[in-house]
RNA sequence: GGCCCCAUCGUCUAGCGGUUAGGACAUCGGCCUCUCACGCCGGUAACAGGGGUUCGAGUCCCCUUGGGGUCACCA
């Protein structure tokens, strides 16, 4: 059995937004499933849209998520190099071949030339759509001038089908008549993206091309290729689209749509990894994996056909179901560079961090969240929240509060375990509820009227910080 | 418009000829409760329409409708 040899052929033309890691990710799962190779290839041949600001951020945002590559930028491989301009030689070759075995000839047509050609088309059909261009020099008309610029089309076939098994769609068959003579290098040199393409992947040993359905109506033409070069043709899959949730093409106006935006929103790679991977694949009932199960039960025959949409409130529930998941330390690693974003300096491995990690992440979703959460314990004064101040720092609330220091003062060790059933029993002989006391407490210990329960608050926070924190309470709800 | 793809709850989906059409998110009730969450229990909610094939169609075929993609010297 031959290698599993996958890639990931952006063009850097912007962000990596979602339906792009989307199809990355269902290359790489079924790429580190078989044991295979995942390749990364960066087709740059558009001068004019292509940017190295953009190569950098596809490439930060793959290592973000953790879908590393066997080859490629940065890491390098024997097929190199991977930045399809600096191939230019290869393409070059592989053109004269084909012009010399007659799959392929040079065209002088100009621009303009070709644009009177689609205006009379439009005049004769009433539409502007659907046209194709019959080049005169297909059939060996000769150029006046033979260094004049010209590009290269590709002598496609009037006749007869080209079909393909989609390992997604299905069998696919197109009609020959629909095809046109397409163009394979500009008249500068540069390669066309159906050529640049299917070069890479043969010279690169690729086994199966996924991509996002959009590229199907390229998949003949370069099924074409492949045939006039003697190369074994490999599999094709097509993943549909992710839609917006209105089922039109997705935008930033209805999402953040590259992934890094995620990043800095506190989303976890294997949030963003395990929602997407549902987006159009599924594994029966399950809808949480972890990366080792998602590379495990992986298979392109459960990816479904239909696009989908996004759908944000999904996400923010798998992203919380990720961070509940994380064990604490873990968890108080990836939050601490939000604390202090938030100019809250502390260290990942402060153990009050690790030791307030499970109170507070049933309660958030993001990593945000999360270090908004969290700020509280570890600034000496808490932010007030001054409605809650105003509703629960009366002077009403003075003896309770002045009653729950008392009481508290001798507990040791000063833990939840320890803390709930001594106040719990002190109340009931005084004859005090919860109710009375836990929100006046809670807003002077964290400064806020949510928050985890009230002895997981002082535990964390400790018995100095907890009594001060009361007292100071005291004093401003006297006044 | 031509060509191509697609079609089960609002959304993501299970279903691969015989099911009370299942799950998840969302939504609506309720429980738990010191707040907020988490959690738990329950409800509403779908096979686009029409023809076939078959003893029997969500499942197979055709048409219609609807949605998407694509018609470049972009990828």
């Amino acid at each position: 059995m031959t290698e599993v040899r996958v890639r990931f052929a952006p063009s850097p033309t912007g962000t990596l937004h979602i339906g792009g890691v989307r199809t990355a990710l269902y290359s790489w799962l079924y790429a580190r499933q078989q044991g295979g190779k995942f390749i990364l290839r960066v087709e740059d041949t558009d001068q004019g849209r292509s940017t190295e600001e953009s190569a950098r951020v596809i490439v930060e945002s793959l290592r973000w998520l953790g879908l590393d590559w066997d080859e490629g930028p940065e890491v390098g491989g024997p097929n190199g190099p991977y930045f399809q301009s600096q191939r230019l030689d290869i393409y070059r070759e592989v053109v004269e071949k084909l012009i010399a075995s007659g799959h392929a000839y040079r065209c002088y047509a100009t621009k303009e030339e070709i644009e009177a050609a689609r205006e009379a088309f439009a005049a004769r059909t009433g539409r502007k759509e659907g046209f194709t261009f019959e080049s005169p020099y297909r059939d060996g008309k000769q150029p006046a001038d033979p260094s004049a610029p010209h590009v290269v089309r590709f002598k496609a076939p009037r006749e007869g089908t080209t079909a393909w098994d989609d390992l997604i769609k299905g069998r696919i068959e197109i009609q020959h008549s629909t095809l046109q003579d397409f163009v394979l290098v500009r008249p500068d040199g540069m390669p066309l993206y159906n050529l640049g393409c299917v070069v890479d992947d043969i010279t690169m040993g690729v086994t199966l091309v996924a991509r996002g359905d959009d590229h199907m109506i390229n998949t003949t033409p370069q099924i074409l290729i492949y045939q006039a070069l003697g190369a074994k043709v490999p599999e094709f899959a097509h993943v549909p689209m992710v839609l917006a949730p209105n089922g039109q093409k997705l935008s930033k106006r209805h999402a953040a749509v590259g992934v890094l935006e995620y990043r800095d929103m506190g989303y976890l790679p294997d949030a963003v990894l395990n929602y997407l991977v549902r987006l159009g694949w599924s594994y029966g009932d399950q809808e949480i994996f972890t990366r080792a199960e998602l590379i495990e039960k992986f298979s392109w025959d459960r990816v479904g056909a239909q696009a989908s949409r996004y759908d944000a409130k999904k996400f923010a529930y798998v992203q919380g179901e990720h961070l509940r998941m994380l064990d604490d330390a873990r968890l108080a690693e990836e939050v601490a560079p939000f604390l202090e974003a938030r100019g809250v300096k502390v260290a990942p491995d402060d153990p009050r961090l690790v030791k307030a990690m499970p109170y507070l992440k049933p309660r958030a979703v993001t990593l945000v969240e999360l270090a908004e959460a969290a700020e509280y314990f570890f600034v000496d004064e808490p932010a007030m929240d001054e409605k809650a101040a105003a509703k629960f720092l009366t002077p009403e609330a003075v003896p309770h509060l002045r009653w729950l220091a008392s009481t508290i003062a001798g507990v040791e060790p000063f833990t939840d375990a320890q803390l709930s059933p001594h106040v719990t029993a002190a109340m009931e002989a005084e004859g005090l509820t919860m109710k009375e006391i836990a929100q006046p407490a809670r807003v002077a210990l964290t400064g806020r009227t949510k928050s985890p329960g009230l002895f997981e608050v002082m535990e964390v926070l400790g018995k100095d910080a907890t009594l001060a924190r009361l007292e100071r309470a005291i004093e401003r709800a006297g006044t």
